[in-house]
DNA sequence: ACTTAGATTTCGCCG
DNA sequence: CGGCGAAGTCTAAGT
């Protein structure tokens, strides 16, 4: 990794045009082609980028940075006022990242114990697919009645919108027509319980360390 | 800005939990806060990262970065194994960045020229306001017939259905029963034109260029 | 190669 | 402060 400290102008045009006028900042050129422009604030996001593929040019007082986009091409040009910092460093190989909590993780955790939702519940089967898409968690409750479970990190609005749709392709079958939908979530947006309640859809806020047994619960329950 | 090589492990546990396994990595410490770890490979996104503000404390062979989020709080815990390399530059002042050619720009070149879309159209509002949404622009074609535009950077399946909903909206008044809709976007996507032909909107590509009379116009519009 | 859906999405605007 | 929508979204997975 490339590391370059520089009172620098910027200028990128492809799918957009953008200019950052002078001033000093980090360029940080990685060794997959990965070029990031940072200043000192503004956190997490670069000013400007290019992401891999990218061919560079260093003509000394100018980087260029170029990139396949379709039938244009992006670019990305540097140009150096003043180099105060220039350094290599070789960071071997990458280790990589284990993450845990994602809506895959709550899916898995919520298949393993439904019962966590609040009822005796039963997993009938995970994914089960609907003409407009999976649902993530279909149910049978202690009347053998069809449960429809809906799995969001953060349930909102547009998750509501999306169980309905299952739930109406779900009744068309008059076996199911009878079905209930759950929206399981570990955080809820406001008007998204709201929705929820005025069509019949119940909100189960989950706790994935709660689900795994790692914690008492502390179930809470809309509608 | 603090930059810091170091061979390290990284935990963050917070909306969820991830953890990095002993590698050489790039820790960048901003003015404002921002804490990010960034590997020499996976452009543009950083691997750890903590936005503002944040409570730092440096004991050396660890540095742990803590927020306040809700009830809860984020920890970035990163524990230094063998510290290659640290240095603080001092940046100065951020200058801004300066963007054009996003949705925003569209719109306006749009409402200054809206018979660029391919007939003599006069502009009754931008955003005009919907029970949905506001329409970007609302029109009057040659024989006062009203035409809401809706303009995007890429015309997809959403923006026809997006479009969809705001006609449903503007079609309830009598007067404007007839309102037709187009949809103008530097690209589309195949689908979304297949959709929007068939519900009887128009698809404009449009061209930044083009509407600001820099280049000449080449106009290609589908039904 | 293209499409879809998730993301610690982030970010900005407006109420 | 919450909701909504755009972003050079990026990224990974499925088809």
């Amino acid at each position: 990794m490339r590391l370059i400290v520089a009172r620098c102008e910027v200028t990128y045009t492809g799918r957009l045009y953008a200019h950052l006028p002078e001033s000093t900042r980090l360029l940080m050129i990685k060794n997959d082609g990965s070029v990031l422009v940072h200043a000192d604030a503004g956190g997490y996001k670069p000013l400007n980028w290019m992401t891999p593929p990218t061919v560079s040019e260093d003509e000394g007082d100018i980087l260029v940075v170029r990139k396949r986009a379709g039938k244009t091409e992006d670019r990305l040009e540097i140009k150096l006022l003043e180099v105060l910092s220039d350094v290599e460093h070789d960071m071997g190989e990458a280790a990589g990242l284990e993450k845990d909590g994602v809506e895959r993780d709550l899916q898995e955790a919520l298949a393993a114990a439904p019962e966590t939702l609040g009822e005796p519940l039963r997993l009938d089967r995970r994914e089960w697919p609907t003409d407009v898409g999976p649902v993530d968690l279909m149910c049978r409750d202690e009347g053998d009645g069809w449960v429809a479970v809906e799995i969001k990190r953060v349930g909102t609005i547009d998750a509501v919108e999306q169980l309905t749709r299952y739930l109406d392709f779900i009744r068309l079958d008059p076996a199911k027509a009878e079905c209930r939908g759950i929206l399981a979530a570990q955080q809820f947006k406001p008007q998204a319980i709201t929705l929820a309640e005025s069509r019949g859809i119940a909100c189960a806020v989950v706790d994935l360390a709660v689900l795994r047994g790692e914690r008492e619960p502390e179930l809470t329950l809309f509608s």
